[in-house]
DNA sequence: AGGATGCTTCGGTGCAGACCGAACTGTCTT
DNA sequence: AAGACAGTTCGGTCTGCACCGAAGCATCCT
């Protein structure tokens, strides 16, 4: 265990995990320029990493990409920032991916929650122990909205799971509909990324969706940062 | 967030959050001895995981008991834990852990999970996007066990969770009710703690109880180990 | 072909931090 | 009061490893 906590436990190779979460492939360069050493330095890390079982390479060309190997790693980094979070001041950066943010695949924070919520509360969504399921309504729903459940590659079978993170404590959709359902937000510019953090801004054309889509209202800014456990 | 996994990437205070995972706790000697390393190391090693909030101290007398500080901690180590052990051959050990294991304070491993569905299949329990509820026939029935959820330290309300972790990937029960069962299969003598680890052994009568209340049976112990994603 | 670009391998440097021995504080026992 | 025991503090050693410069190997462009 503790290899792999050291792994994550430097510096420079923490600042590139954290640029992975956002599930995005990027290149050796690009996690050079985020962890602000030189590539020779960076071809090291990534090399260990990829040992490990914790990145996964895509070589394109010239170019090789680097990504999360699993959800259990995206998972793993989730539940060490939560630890990291807890006892320090929230930064504006912090209630920003508090806010809504890409966690591997799907969306979290209170955005994601809020989504869940709203797909439950109108019984689009069953949770249960082990994951859950997309009722009749909800496929209708999400078809609606644009998101084929019926089609090829989703199934019904939902997985949802609590990101008991740093900024929500409640359950978001994960798996591949809340890959599927983070994807449509995307195409139609509801969201938007912030810089390149796995935070996520939420266009005036997304708080009008959201809204007449899931009746998700503007979360109010000023509202406190729900920190540490109980 | 490297800082955290730092201080669980050390050899030394690895072997010791590990011991703590238990959910009980253990004074420095005690952690000295399972971290292989002096008094004095151990001290050091100790007021840093204090300082960051990893551990929380309580002296009685000239002892000094040290346990996790919180549930998150507890849930980051078994994220640390499931991207350690896949892609490794699984132990005896491993699946001596998988079997039934004291994950901070409740149950965890197949156990966990079996007990959990149990209820849910009996409708004791309800689970919902944000943890769940013990239903009316769920007070009787835990009532019967010994758990007096209506008393006064217990609410209704539950927390699951699905300890995506190494074993099952399914939902067990957590928070205050996780805790209760937990510590009546103690109390009944179902289960007892294997060696100073946090693996369980299911007792004879253990397993006669499990039966005749949840309906559990034996687990099959040749059965496959599930690793890993997908 | 020649040069630019992305990435890796090798060799050497320097620093952080894990570790222990020795000495000290505080608590409990007899 | 003396000794045993739990734990800490201090000083010093030594190793692991993050880091970079230089050089080498692919791939792409023109």
């Amino acid at each position: 265990m503790s290899e792999i906590a050291a792994l994550v436990g430097d510096r420079a190779r923490g600042e590139m995990l954290s640029a992975l979460v956002s599930g995005r492939a990027l290149t050796a360069k690009e996690l050079a320029y985020v962890a602000k050493i030189t590539p020779q330095t960076t071809s090291e890390h990534l090399s260990k990493l990829v040992d490990a079982g914790i990145l996964t390479v895509n070589t394109r060309g010239r170019f090789r990409y680097f990504r999360l190997a699993s959800a259990a790693v995206s998972h793993m980094l989730e539940g060490i920032m939560t630890v990291a979070a807890s006892g320090r001041v929230p930064t504006f950066r912090d209630r920003t991916l508090a806010r809504a943010r890409i966690c591997y695949d799907h969306l979290a924070g209170e955005l994601g929650v809020a989504i869940a919520d709203a797909l439950i509360r109108h019984g689009h969504l069953i949770l249960g122990s082990d994951g859950g399921e997309v009722t009749d309504s909800g496929e209708t729903f999400l078809a609606n909205v644009g998101i084929d459940v019926a089609g090829s590659r989703l199934r019904r079978r939902a997985f949802c799971r609590p990101c008991l993170d740093w900024s929500e404590r409640r359950y978001h959709l994960a798996g591949a509909i809340g890959a599927a359902i983070a994807d449509r937000c995307f195409e139609m510019k509801w969201v938007k990324r912030i810089e390149e953090s796995r935070a996520l801004q939420i266009t005036s054309v997304g708080e009008k969706g959201l809204l007449a889509t899931f009746g998700i209202k503007r979360v109010p800014a000023e509202q406190e940062h729900v920190i540490g456990e109980k």
